[in-house]
DNA sequence: TTTGCATTTCGTTAAATGGCGAAGTATAGT
DNA sequence: ACTATACTTCGCCATTTAACGAAATGCAAA
């Protein structure tokens, strides 16, 4: 349902995740490190997405990587990623979040769970 | 402000609007008709696509006519118009819409707001 | 099988949002 | 000037939503 993908794009940090997804799939902790939020409430924003079709999810024993959809997602969620792409690729905020992940993937992702669980 | 344009369109009423503004420029009290809320409701929410960039307002005497953007708007808007005409311009709902526009256009506008006010 | 850990689900709370009617503004007609 | 009227703004209420922490789930390693 279109009002789905609508939904879910009203949010920043849900279109921060779609934009962070361009570099590849991330599991939720790393999303949850860039955010800064609890990993409860990163792991709704990508339920909202996944609900609207905008990420694919993939299990991975105790891990959960989500990605872009392929060429096989429907016309309207193709177009709605590359329309969000096109109108925050560079906004600030975005870029700033670029960097940071470029920090976040050197390290070692069981690393970052851990020190997550310990706030 | 990008995320202006996701908000306004998260909401069904609001990009209903939108689409039926595609037939040309509307008053306030025809939105209301077709949408059969009250002119206060319908009053905010095209204030917020006016915010978003997405309607262009024009007053003629006591009357309020929105219209879609022209060429000139941003691309952010163009492309946002278009993803919505795309994705839901065989949605039932919006259909309907399109019927009922085609008689609340054959009415006189006055009739409409008298009509309105007694209610 | 027991423990540890990544993620999700649940319950709660505070803030945002959509709806209404009443009051306010501005313009047209008498 | 006064009234009627088209719309907006304001104040309120109900619902939704984003956030958290705690508890539940599911998997892996010990």
């Amino acid at each position: 349902m279109f009002m789905n993908i609508t939904r879910a794009l009203a949010d920043e940090n849900r279109v921060r995740a779609l934009l962070a997804l361009r570099q590849g799939e991330l599991c939720v902790c790393q999303i949850t490190e860039l955010f800064g939020l609890a990993p409860s409430t990163v792991s709704k924003h990508l339920s909202v997405l996944y609900q609207a079709g905008l990420v694919e999810p993939r299990k991975e024993g105790r891990w959960m990587y989500y990605q872009l959809p392929g060429k096989d997602a429907p016309e309207a969620v193709r177009r709605a990623i590359a329309w969000v792409e096109k109108g925050l690729s560079t906004d600030p905020s975005i870029l700033n979040d670029q960097q940071m992940l470029k920090r976040i993937l050197q390290e070692d992702p069981a690393e970052l769970c851990k020190r997550q669980t310990r706030k």
